[in-house]
DNA sequence: CACGATTGAGTTGTACACAACTGAATTACT
DNA sequence: AGTAATTCAGTTGTGTACAACTCAATCGTG
């Protein structure tokens, strides 16, 4: 059947290729403009995020690490051993749980939190966004992330 | 000096935290949503976005499939190679220019479009977003990728 | 026509991301 | 106390991303 060129679901599909590629394409070039920036600092994109929470909120587990970042631990723990191999945290094994591991600061680690002041407002400016739209467009994406992260539960069973 | 607990800047780095992991964030959600429901298809979600193109435009050569996803060979030429793997396209140097290598769907490759066709819809309830709300974002994110990029090439000198 | 520059695909090396697994430590339950 | 279930970090294997590079084919210019 349906020799038809385009049935209507089609639409749908090039639809799905805009949607889905728009925000693929948006998160590379994201990645991208860190890159650069990041360079100086000798951080990647994923190492800034971990840094960025440690120099908030102090040394950390692996574990909290992931949950705030929502990076698994076999993401997480050949990345802090570069951060380590590279100076910037050390890791100890927690004494009332030998199982856990605590992510310090070293004090080249902190040191840098002085360099990486001047990042958010490069990149403030590379988006060409004001605070406002800032704020907007991160409220949507908390919003749909919140919706996928439901659904990708209730999917993996259904669909069928 | 300064003895002070947190910066004025320290607002900044805390905002940039926010807004980096949101992107970060919905991508990765976004990438586990299509994980899941493209595993019955036997796709990732960047083979899935090359065989839209596919599908939409037909063959094509890879350095056209690289300008419209802005993938370049390196990340190209090893998933192509996983899609003939898969029996789902066919590679072929092009005779006019030997440089180049055409992309064919294979009789496989362009059945799959028509188990492909329930996706889209499957994303967008799992977004929770209707039509107009997915455009808006979509456009944002564009807006958003352009300024990015343009600043990316600005900034690789700059900020020195 | 000749030759240097450019182009298209592919390779190599590094770094995420994540599923699936291992192993040791801790907790829960009986 | 003693064992099963759980938890935490880490490892392994696959698949992107991307920079830097190679190599062959093609193009541009003299």
């Amino acid at each position: 059947m349906t020799a038809s060129p385009l049935p209507p679901d089609a639409d749908w599909l090039r639809l799905d290729r805009q949607i889905c590629f728009s925000l693929h394409a948006a998160s590379r070039a994201f990645n991208g403009v860190y890159r650069v920036i990041l360079k100086d600092l000798g951080l990647t994109y994923p190492q800034y995020l971990v840094m960025l929470v440690l120099w908030e909120q102090g040394d950390l587990p692996v574990k909290a690490l992931g949950e705030q970042l929502r990076l698994d631990s076999g993401t997480l723990s050949p990345l802090v051993k570069r951060l380590e191999a590279a100076g910037l945290v050390r890791r100890e094994r927690s004494a009332e749980d030998e199982r856990s591991v605590r992510v310090h600061l070293t004090g080249e680690g902190t040191a840098l939190r002085e360099r990486a002041l001047e990042v958010p407002r490069r990149i403030m400016s590379a988006t060409g966004f004001d605070l406002a739209e800032v704020g907007e467009l991160r409220a949507r994406l908390d919003q749909l992330t919140a919706a996928l992260d439901a659904a990708a539960r209730t999917e993996a069973g259904a669909g069928r």
